[in-house]
DNA sequence: CAAAAAGGAATGAACGTTCATTCCTTTTAC
DNA sequence: GTAAAAGGAATGAACGTTCATTCCTTTTTG
């Protein structure tokens, strides 16, 4: 197995595991053997437990966010560059439900409160496409009049939810559920 | 300290503790030592850190349910039943942050998963004010002609993500502010 | 009524287990 | 042959739980 290689399978069985068990399902000594390493070798690659969930977060992150920017209609309508998201978004948590599961066993620990604070109260420069939507719907009064903060509830709030669902096998998401789902997100952020 | 004092105690401090720092970062001698009482003591009145963790969750989930039928306009429309349920809901976990903190990690953990499982796929007959909600609305075409538990999403998920942002302090919900993301929610839903 | 005995609630040190991390040996690469 | 990489047993800290003992209340006895 080339050096690279190693670092994927690290990597991949952290996810596996992490999604699947939760971060204290998932023991170093788990995700090494899953990843056929031993367990010393994730310490040529990660620091720690926390750097590995850490990295690993961001990786995830990132191929889920370009994905998200792939075909993205910037010259539509604001209505259709949202329901564009709310689709691509729905469909890609559908089609990588690790990835989801990971992205929120993350959410929902001190680590992700940590980085959301940052996110959100922090440094605005970041290119955050997301918001710059949003903002664009409030003054051009496409939008409710609402804080940023709330239009994002009211929008990732029911797509989360929908997606845990259908991942947990409470719903079965078809492509027809999920426009109406979007158009339904549309209806509440709308003005 | 009474009998039923202790028990308080040992409640009262699991559910600080583990509203704060989640279920692994509220060891049971920590619960003890807040609750002043020996680590012994807390397994005379709950069989394990299990036990004590789900009826923690009953408890904390009666207080509130209880909570939410006072005043509940029975013989209003669907719409002022559905934005009373927002408007109260908002109010509770924004009055009792630990609570709503404890039921969120219940909720993104095996626990809730478990438990929402038997809620949604498993026996009906249960009172459930919610779904008979939301089931006069779909009949009675004032809703969107959606599964249940996509109508749930909508109206929950975007709720529970803004109570979250209120208590960790990214926003600050005044009652215009949750009178407005009631409404924003009741279009989604509706017809 | 007072003293002794019993009962059982409370305690916290101790135990066994699990885990992240380290350390030293073995293998690989060049 | 040597240095880097990998391996996995060893380590020690932290955890949930147990249990022998203490403490306090209640009951019994004379």
């Amino acid at each position: 197995m080339t050096k690279p290689d190693k670092r994927e399978e690290i990597v991949g069985a952290a996810l596996e595991l992490i999604a699947e068990h939760g971060f204290h399902g998932a023991p170093m000594a788990m995700i090494a053997e899953r990843a056929g390493v031993g367990a010393g070798t994730i310490y040529r690659y990660f620091e720690n437990k926390d750097e590995l969930i850490n990295q690993l977060y961001r990786e995830v992150e990132k191929k889920m966010v370009d994905d998200l920017l792939v075909g993205y209609p910037m010259e539509k309508t604001i209505r259709e560059r949202f329901l564009h998201f709310g689709t691509v978004l729905l469909r890609y948590f559908i089609s990588h439900p690790l990835d989801f599961r990971y992205l929120e066993q993350f959410h929902n620990s001190p680590y992700g409160v940590e980085y959301r604070r940052d996110r959100i109260l922090g440094k605005k420069e970041e290119f955050d496409i997301f918001r710059d939507l949003f903002e664009e719907g409030v003054s051009s009064r496409v939008m409710k009049d609402l804080p940023l903060v709330i239009l994002f509830a009211l929008s990732f709030g029911p797509l989360l939810a929908v997606a845990r669902d259908h991942i947990l096998g409470f719903i079965t998401l078809d492509d027809e559920l999920i426009a109406r789902t979007g158009e339904a997100c549309w209806d509440g952020v709308k003005q």
